[in-house]
Parts: structure tokens; sequence; C-alpha cells
DNA sequence: TTAACTGCAAACCCTTTGCACGGTG
DNA sequence: CACCGTGCAAAGGGTTTGCAGTTAA
């Protein structure tokens, strides 16, 4: 599945690459939309979605809100989310030692921080 | 706004009583309808939506997921999440001594850790 | 009786898909 | 020139709303 080199999909590229913190959709629209002008939210899903095939983004989920996006990251992403401007920020707490009291029957496979609060934006 | 009590907001409130965990609204027509055959799931949506704003429900939102309900718990809600069946569970890990880490110009308000693994009706 | 509630279907929002056109290689 | 990728619009899934009929009080 070869890739072909269009401006849309530099430009929404380019806008992972700048960005500090994962995205949504809509997000990736605005600021790819800015370099090119008619760019379809359709595009933007379906050039999404092929990044992810080829391991160029991860997927970031984010409680009661869109998924957002951004260039893959080794560890486990932690999460800020901005109350005030919906952000969302990637974090690196020390989980180390941390004690779960998990009951019997359940079986852990992995743990994620998600803070809540204001952001650098707000 | 007085509240009239219907059949079908006894089962739904029934269906959150006897549950031991935040149920979705999906959930909540299956356990609702098998004791009000007709039940609609817009009608479990009215009235999820109407005991949340007298806080006889709580929201619980879920990374990637839609968002469950539960009977409000005074302290904040950590989640384990059942990698298998999709059912969330509540659980109460020691989260005292968690060192953050947060860079400047973060504000913290609370945090919320969610766990993955199999819970126990996996 | 009568106003609130329900069920059904249509409306909405976000995401995905179909199709004809346009642009890359 | 052959196809893949794009834009637009329609289709899908989950949630909300409009409306006429039903039911609690």
């Amino acid at each position: 599945m070869q890739q072909r080199d269009t401006r849309q999909r530099a430009a929404i590229k380019r806008a992972f690459a700048q960005a500090q913190r994962p995205l949504g959709p809509k997000e990736v629209l605005d600021l790819a939309g800015a370099e090119v002008p008619k760019l379809g939210i359709a595009t933007v899903y379906r050039n999404i979605k092929s990044l992810l095939e080829q391991d160029e983004l991860q997927a970031v989920e984010v409680p009661g809100g869109q998924t957002r996006y951004q260039i893959p990251r080794a560890e486990r992403t932690h999460l800020f989310i901005c109350q005030k401007t919906d952000r969302v920020y990637v974090i690196q707490p020390k989980l180390d030692e941390l004690q779960l009291n998990l009951p019997d029957g359940y079986q852990l496979q992995e743990a994620q921080l998600i803070c809540y609060g204001l952001g650098p934006e707000a």
C-alpha cells in the first residue's frame, strides 16, 4: 500500500509534528486547513487512519471526549486534561510504587493516570 | 418539575441499584427492558438525564467508550475496565503518595486512575 | 381530567463510506 | 496515463428531540 505525497497529507503530518499535544480531528482540520484551504474533514479522518496503520500516529483515548492522536510514544501516555480549553497534554507521573488494592478476580494489564485542572494554555 | 413514578423509571432505577458497576445506556436498556418489555432507548436516556439532574445518578466517563452512569459516590471514581467484556468497575487504589511531576503552568484539580485488564466477569 | 411520560421516528453530531473528479508518480 | 487521494454528500452509530398516544396522580 504505497502512499502518495499530497499537500493535504503533508499538512496533516506537519500539524502533529508541530503540536505539543495530542490532537482531535477537528483540531487537525483547523491547523492543517489553514495551509490547505479546502481541506475536508473526511480527508483528515482518512489520513489519520492510514497514519495509524503505518504506526506514524497513535490513538489517545480520553474520558468523555473525542479520541485524540499523536506521534507515537514508547511509554504509556498519561494525560492532563484542561477543564477550560479541553486540550489534552501528556504528562509523566511516577507510578512505580502505586498501591492498587485490586479485589480478587481482577487481572491487571496496565494503568493510566488522568489529571484534570488548568493547562498551560488556559 | 415533579416526577411521576412510572414502571419504566422504577425499572431503570432498580437496574442501577442492583448493578455492582457503572452502566451504559444499552446495558440499562437490557436490564430494565427485561422487566418492561417495550422499553425504548429514548426513555432510558431521558430518565438517566433527569436522574442526573436530581443527583440520583452520576456520570462515569470512560476513555474511548460510552459514558456510564452510577449511583453517586462521595470519593472520586477510579476505574478498572475489562478488556474482554468492556464492563467498567470501580476500584479504590491508594493514590496518597503519588508523585505527579507536573510541569510549571499546570494547575491540578484532581486525578483519576484507570486500569485495564480482565475483570471478575471475564 | 390533564399534564407528564412513553414509544416511535426523525433530527443531530461525529465518523465512515461511495462516487466522480483531480493530481501524483 | 493509471490510479490513488480528495471533496462532497450520503450512510452509519450513538444521543436527543418532536409528536401523538398513554398513564400517573
